[in-house]
DNA sequence: AATATCAATCGCAATAATACGATTGATATT
DNA sequence: AATATCAATCGTATTATTGCGATTGATATT
C-alpha cells in the first residue's frame, strides 16, 4: 500500500527511520555537507552549488526543515538556512547508539 | 521524475544516501536492533517478532542484504541472517564522519 | 509605481517504496 | 512418494518520492 505501518513500531524506531529518510538522498547529503563546511548559514546560492533546479532544491530544504535538521531564517527576499544544532545532536546520539553496539558473536562467521 | 540524479553527486554522497535509505524504515531498524541484541544470527522467527507478513519481512531483509548490511547463511529450509561486520563498520565510520563535524558558527543563532 | 530578485508552492509526469496474498522452489520428515 | 516447513518471488494495489516548469508572493531597487 506504499504506506508505512508506523503504529506497530516504537516511537524511537520511527524517529530513527525518519531521520535516516532525511539523509537518504545525495542532494540532501550535499546540502548538509555544504552547510557544515561553511560553518554558518548559506543562502540561496545552494541552488548554484547543486546541479538541480531551484524548485527541487527548495523541496529538499523543506524536507530537512520539516524533520528539524535545518531551520530557515527569513530575511526577505533571501532565506538563510542553518543546521539546527539541537536536532543535529539528537541525530548524532541516536545513530551513535545504534552503531556503538558491537557485533560480538556472529554465527555466520 | 521519481528517479534520483545519482550521476551528478559524488560516489560517497550516493553511498551515504543509500546506507541511510536502508535505515529509513522502522521495520528495518527493528530487524537490525533485533539482530544486534541477539548478538548472533536469527532465523525466520523475525517474522514472529515483527508485526508484518512474511513476504514483507522477506522484502526488507532483501534490501538490507542488497546494501550489504546483512548477509544470509542458507541452511535450508531455514536462512540465518547476520550483520555483515565489514559493512556495519563502514556505515559507522561514514555516519561518524558526518556527525563529528561540529557546527561551530551558526548565523541563525 | 514599475521592475528585478528570491524562494515557496502548484501541477504534472514518472519512478520508487510499502504491503501482502498467493504461488513457487527447496529441503526435511514421515 | 507424500507431506510439511520455510523463505523467496510474483502480482497487484496504493502511496511516496523525485524532478522541474510555471506561477505566485514578498521585498528591494530604480
Amino acid at each position: 500500500m506504499g504506506v508505512t505501518k508506523t503504529q506497530v513500531f516504537t516511537e524511537k524506531q520511527n524517529r530513527i527511520a525518519d531521520l535516516a529518510k532525511a539523509l537518504a538522498h545525495p542532494a540532501r547529503i550535499a546540502i548538509i555537507q555544504h552547510l557544515l563546511k561553511e560553518k554558518s548559514c548559506v543562502c540561496g546560492d545552494l541552488v548554484e552549488v547543486l546541479p538541480l533546479a531551484q524548485a527541487t532544491v527548495s523541496q529538499h530544504l523543506k524536507e530537512l526543515k520539516q524533520i528539524g535538521i535545518l531551520h530557515g531564517e527569513i530575511n526577505p527576499p533571501r532565506v538563510c538556512y542553518c543546521i539546527n544544532e539541537t536536532v543535529w545532536q539528537e541525530a548524532k546520539v541516536i545513530f551513535g547508539e545504534i552503531f556503538e553496539t558491537e557485533v560480538s558473536v556472529n554465527c555466520c562467521g
